[in-house]
DNA sequence: AAATCTTTGTACGGTATCTGACATAACCCG
DNA sequence: CGGGTTATGTCAGATACCGTACAAAGATTT
């Protein structure tokens, strides 16, 4: 196994050369801070190494719900290179953390190429895709507790740590619930000893636990974000 | 405007030499035809040209929810192109219609030159991507009379008719209720004068009036699903 | 220390949808 | 024509979640 020193699933699997042409460059993000605006041009995609970021769409009545998550796995902006002008949806920091940045042109030149970069960025669309899809079906039929335990894993995961700040209020929008339901389902999770939180600051204590108590989609879901770029599941060219 | 004699918006696009290419076979769909089942390694991409087939997944307790429609716009089995062999989920016929069958070989020797055909097939992975957000987003904050409005609404468009054959047992798989929950729900639409429909036939009578009714998630996905291909909302080479 | 803001707990009536059951009517088949 | 099957109507009790409101407690500002 190569190593290059990235922590960014997509990065960590690509040759040197690759990586130089990426041209990449070093951010940061703050909590809160807006990657992306419905409307805007998209001009650089971001490879997250640290922290984790939420996808919403929003309604006419200014309610939103998550449509995407992203953390250390995650190529945001990867619309822009299947012929994508302008964001569609906002996406904004939850949890801070770091990665690079990658001009889009120069992101669009390496794609043409047809190489492994293409193949990787290919990889992970459709890794978001049976994220999506995978929400939907989930958000029709499955409740609260299971939801939020979807979330709260997927969000570890994502984020690597089993302790963050996030408030009931945003898990509401995030599961698009009200947050009197999320705090009681949340007090339910805590009750059962899963979670433990005080003020936005969230522990999670007992992963198989909160696995069970989860519906099978957290399971899917992270698979094919853990997995998109191995081998095995692929083509081998 | 160039004109080829197919129906299917990607077909449609596409120049002489390029559908030489893909070897298109002819192909019937029969009502309730399996297209595609989860674990199976995908052979064929399909070009619907008319007729309707749904993308669903299926849950530990049988119960299946859909998460993707397919029309004359669909290419299904794109997943085939961005490096998946198995297919996911379930795609079935729900509207009786004919199309094209390509083999897979094939459609990846014409998209690994990255013309028009790869550009096309982004685009429409892209708005299949947009559609299984939008209907995250959707099951998580709407209510049964405007998600079956919006259901009706993209199936009329999806198959290009205003009368089509679906049970309101299916219609509950559909969008993850329960049959009795759609049938009242259909009663009201029915009595608002927006649709009529007896066993399993149903006829959209008020098309304005249905946009009403729903959500506006049925725009949002009418319109990407009917402009992928279109140059001004994507990036012109 | 007081005032204010943020976060969480909780309660309560209202609504949407579930669950399961039963009835009716249309259609299909022999 | 009669019997079985399929599609729909409907109902009633249970449950999940909404919508709104208010209180309490921790954090932050003055």
């Amino acid at each position: 196994m190569r190593t290059n020193g990235f922590k960014n699933t997509l990065l960590k699997a690509l040759d040197g050369d690759i990586i130089e042409r990426l041209r990449l460059q070093p951010v940061k993000f703050e909590l809160n801070h807006e990657i992306e605006n419905p409307g805007d041009p998209i001009d650089n995609l971001y490879f997250l190494e640290e922290g984790m970021a939420s996808m919403t769409t929003t309604f006419k009545d200014e309610s939103q719900v998550e449509v995407g998550m992203f953390g250390y796995e995650s190529v945001i902006g990867v619309s822009a290179l299947m012929g994508t002008k302008k964001s569609l949806n906002r996406v904004y920091t939850q949890i801070a953390g770091h990665g690079y940045s990658c001009r889009v042109e120069d992101a669009r030149r390496e794609f043409r190429l047809g190489g492994y970069f293409q193949f990787l960025a290919l990889r992970y669309v459709q890794a978001q895709l049976v994220q999506a899809m995978q929400s939907a079906g989930c958000n029709a039929k499955h409740n609260f507790e299971q939801r939020l335990a979807r979330w709260l894993l997927l969000c570890a995961d994502r984020a690597n740590t089993d302790t963050f700040k996030i408030s009931h209020e945003f898990l509401a929008d995030m599961l698009g619930g009200r947050r009197p339901t999320i705090s009681t389902t949340a007090g339910i999770l805590k009750r059962k000893g899963l979670i433990e939180y005080a003020r936005g600051e969230i522990r999670i204590l007992d992963i198989p636990g909160l696995t069970k108590t989860s519906c099978e989609c957290y399971l899917i879901i992270k698979d094919h974000l853990d997995n998109y770029a191995e081998f095995d599941t692929a083509i081998t060219a």
